[in-house]
DNA sequence: CTGAAAGCGCTAACAG
DNA sequence: CTGTTAGCGCTTTCAG
């Protein structure tokens, strides 16, 4: 890496560093002429600027950091090309740290970000997390941040979120007005602000609708794929199981593909499915799946603006503190008649 | 971003800061006294080291560029989780930059890596990239890089693929064997490594099985999927309908799916698929994808692992300067008999 | 309008 | 074993 310094331009064209510094800035102080000297010749030389040596004079590094549990996920993938087409146009950068939905590397990330290699955090928090101190104490380092879909009440941070209360609600009802008759819920850990928040949609949709909850009809998945197809599997063989199904997250919906599929239950016939999801394939799965679609990109794009607004220390409208972006029900086959 | 730095910690202790500095890079040159002192108090009082004072220092970043197509893909996100895993153990960070199959963007990012941003790079080229000029430019300013899957043969770099026309080869020989006659590929762009190594594999098949080559039967894709659909449509639509298709890439699989539909064609019935794809779904879709699986986890980790030891001037054995992890064929319903 | 000088936090000679 | 010094490349007073 031997780059061409500003301390090279400077030798070039007998100025000083520091004309050669405000020229590069456009400032005011340097007249046109010299200016255009300058551009010129850091564009034939190709000058680029080394981006440590500004992030340590002046303490920002023009990165910003997506923290999630997964890649390999659509709504979060959808919502990291979100973010990183808003934050490129002001000239971030972002750096991807994934946490594979476990808290100690979360804490781990949150502290190692404290070091300032961020200027500020996008955040959608593992199934594990419970506690929002590590966020609190990365923001206590004035690195402000924003929380997105999965977020944390006390965690003092503005907060991108979707209508999960309203959008659960929203597929359980139309489970019920498709003939079901005992719903289960499966979400992830009780803790995850959006697996709760679904829980509630889906508590609230069978009460105002007459059923009773059930606590066998609830499940709560963990991160490990197997054992939750165990539990899924164990969940349609109880006495009295399941005629339908909503999901909180997408990586779920598979599992419950295959555990029907193993115990011979037919979707829709037998179970009624509508999984919380954004995969581009639901309509072509077997059978096709109803869906609550998740304004991922939105999501990660809104977060964002809310970030550059902070780092900008642009006032941010106490609207914006709590955003809320409606998911949208899509209806396919996996929650039809089944004929 | 108040810091605890070096210098905190030397006045604290009544030391300097270079035996601060020594003393936290476990220097033989400090006494296991001081180390401890000077340990427990950087532990107390939570210091981290601030990684662009010692980036600009060091002239190394610790960091490694990612740069892809895109996220929303099986087998990049899958990829990014084995270069991620990979570089992590080493200390490193990863940057994720996108080209949205992009060659200006892919352009702009790699100039823009020539400021020492990031000590080497992972690399797989988007499908417009014909020349491997601006990836050269970057390995002369002494930025190492290791392509992955998508490679370009004009470019001096190690390269970690996989055994692309080999498993076209018998992706074809597959639906051959099935009964098709009239095989399509429907490929992206023609100079895409892969693409054109898939085209091969699919011609040589069709060619040692007898049958004739027919470029009606050759699809050449584009980064956008609406003229896809029409594209596909229309292949499948001519008076030679293939009764067969390989597909080079994953995104592709949904449109021939669609376009099948649109068609009332019924796959396998009428035609018989199989894609390249790490789509974890597969299985599930209607009916059930035959697909090439590739390696995408380990493809990233070898790639990260080669890039490692460029980063620590190691020597790379030339065996690993092009390293090739085979793809395997999972049969499924869309290639079958469809009963 | 231009330049000199200081310093961001850290590391690495080099002395002591 | 510890300290002094210089400097990475850039920005920003402050003088001229």
């Amino acid at each position: 890496m031997q780059q061409i310094t500003i301390k090279a331009l400077a030798r070039e064209l007998n100025l000083s560093v520091s004309t050669i510094s405000k020229a590069l800035r456009d400032s005011h102080e340097i007249s046109p002429a010299t200016k255009s000297r300058v551009l010129q010749l850091a564009a034939r030389l190709d000058y680029k600027p080394n981006p440590y040596a500004s992030s340590l004079r002046g303490k920002k590094s023009r990165n910003i950091g997506i923290v999630i549990p997964e890649v390999a996920d659509s709504f979060f993938s959808l919502a990291i090309n979100g973010i990183d087409a808003t934050v490129k146009e002001k000239g971030y950068h972002s750096i991807i740290c994934l946490t594979h939905e476990d808290f100690k590397n979360e804490q781990a990330i949150l502290k190692e970000l404290q070091n300032g290699r961020v200027d500020g955090v996008l955040m959608s928090v593992s199934s594990e997390t419970t506690s929002g101190k590590h966020i609190r104490a990365l923001m206590e380092q004035h690195v402000p941040v924003v929380l997105f879909d999965r977020v944390l009440a006390d965690v003092p941070a503005a907060k991108v979120i979707t209508d999960d209360i309203a959008s659960s609600y929203k597929a359980t009802q139309h489970l019920l007005r498709n003939g079901c008759k005992r719903i289960a819920f499966i979400g992830l850990s009780q803790q995850l602000s959006i697996s709760a928040d679904r829980l509630r949609g889906y508590e609230n949709a069978l009460r105002e609708h007459g059923n009773k909850l059930s606590s066998k009809h609830i499940l709560t998945c963990t991160p490990d794929p197997k054992k939750n197809l165990a539990a899924i599997k164990k969940l349609l063989q109880q006495k009295d199981r399941p005629d339908g199904i909503v999901t909180a997250v997408e990586k779920l919906a598979p599992l419950v593909y295959q555990a029907c599929g193993q115990l011979s239950l037919s979707i829709p016939q037998d179970v009624k499915l509508v999984c919380f999801s954004n995969l581009e394939l639901a309509g072509l799965l077997n059978p096709s799946l109803t869906t609550v679609t998740q304004p991922a990109y939105e999501m990660g794009q809104k977060a964002a603006e809310i970030l550059l607004r902070l780092l900008d220390s642009k006032p941010v409208h106490k609207g914006d503190m709590q955003i809320m972006i409606p998911s949208r029900l899509v209806e396919r086959n996996s929650s039809g008649e089944g004929n």
